[in-house]
DNA sequence: CATGTAATACCCCGATTGGGGTATTTTTTA
DNA sequence: TAAAAAATACCCCAATCGGGGTATTACATG
């Protein structure tokens, strides 16, 4: 049975329709949400496949921990994160939480480790839905591990009102594109074209193509099964681009992987 | 064949004898080794069983990440250092190349990857020597990845020195503790109170002694068997215990254990 | 004394990794 | 077009890890 709204959440709902389109409604958006469910962060990005996303709006509940991983984030670590790298995206956009998305390894990966964990948080919330522009406008709502994970009665709200918050969502990022931004968009380069370089110019190894999609789903938090799966190719064939990766990197394991890119990424 | 002295070796070896029971020693020190091998670091502690190591006196090619890792160090890294760690050193000290003594899964262990290797180091060799107060004094030597492992000869020069270089150590930190120190020795705290306080303060969990010392060792960069070897018991058993472990802090992985008391150590 | 906890040792299993090999097909490039 | 490089698929193996179980012994604490 659907969620039910009381009289006070309609009137909250109206608002951030009504002011999807102009610069509060972020704070519309915060309250209509804040009523309905506990939450500890609550972003709205842009991503851009040519550039870093861009941070349009957010909250974050007084953390130190959480300014520095929102700057590691927006220099580059977004490039391992789960929902920029979601790439089965349909026209209407869609919820999801992190856990259903994370490759297979993501919670014992290095990336989450050493830097998803340091933020405290224990879940997270994506909305994403494509922009004509062909960015994608990403809402991300996350707990703390104080607060516990998300609820399964929260979990129904939201998803239940997903496609109203979509479509704000969207009406809002196609306003903002209309407005004069005051953060230019970094120039983009793209994990594997990272990977690659960073390889040829710091290490002097030239990897091929396939061998730095692996890579890249390796430090993803891909096993070599999901890694295969992905990439459309046996699973011993994920195997051997790994083993020549580390041949030619000389090294001999993930984290050592891991260790070479973490500078750059 | 012994390593042959050039007349200003002998004369440095004379300088730093003569002086190893004043100020300039370390001066004379460095530059009786620099005649004889390439070096970009190189360090005298004092390694103290109830306190933070103390820094005498050290040399450090200028490097930020080295300024750092320094400092990190002595901050209590240092209780991950197989040369702090060791604990079979005999009455008259002894060299010993860090591949030496370090732990069998030292070179992919956490502290490795995530501490040591952004020091850009590749080798370091370290000279132990009990002191009469029952601290240990060291010396360590190393050098980077651009300026390669040390190389045979260097070694052979070295070891064939080192007993002659280990009385020096001893008789310079027998000195410098008569003299008042600026430097007051940090109060301590071992590995496994470190372990076993973080364990029950922050994660509300009580380990037994064996699973504290397990938990020491597997952060060392021990494997199940080398830890097992290392407590006298059987490679079984240290599975068990780690098991526990793992099941009393909710865990499932090496890495998260580390990831639990990165920020403690 | 009895009960319980800690420690010990051994059994089983599956999953994954890292490393070795061979062989065929596709693509690139000289 | 011929040779080289890349990608593919499959084979083998040993080591480790994480998780499950059973059972005995030692020791402390009530």
């Amino acid at each position: 049975m659907p969620e039910k709204l009381s009289q006070r959440d309609v009137v909250r709902l109206r608002k951030a329709m009504a002011n999807s389109q102009n610069d509060s409604f972020f704070k519309h958006l915060k309250n209509l949400l804040r009523a309905k469910l506990r939450f500890d962060t609550l972003l709205i990005l842009q991503f851009n496949p040519n550039g870093a996303p861009r941070f349009l709006d957010g909250w974050l509940r007084r953390t130190a921990m959480l300014q520095v991983a929102m700057e590691q984030y927006l220099m580059g670590a977004y490039r391992l994160d789960p929902f920029y790298q979601f790439d089965t995206l349909n026209e209407g956009g869609a919820m999801y939480r992190l856990s259903e998305i994370a490759p297979d390894r993501f919670f014992t990966s290095e990336y989450y480790l050493q830097y998803y964990r340091q933020t405290k948080l224990c879940d997270e919330i994506g909305l994403l839905i494509p922009l004509p522009s062909g960015d994608i406008a990403h809402i991300s709502i996350s707990r703390r591990e104080e607060t516990r994970p998300f609820r399964r009665k929260e979990l129904q709200c939201l998803r239940h009102y997903s496609p109203i918050l979509l479509e704000m969502l969207k009406a809002h990022c196609i306003y903002r594109a209309t407005q004069p931004s005051p953060i230019a968009t970094l120039p983009a380069r793209h994990l594997s074209q990272i990977i690659q370089t960073e390889a040829a110019e710091t290490l002097g190894v030239k990897l091929t193509k396939r061998e730095t999609q692996i890579a890249g789903l390796v430090l993803q938090g891909h096993s070599n099964a999901s890694a295969a799966l992905k990439l459309g190719m046996a699973y011993e064939t994920a195997k051997v681009h790994r083993r020549n990766i580390y041949r030619k990197l000389s090294i001999s394991s993930q984290q050592e992987l891991f260790s070479l890119f973490k500078e750059v990424l």
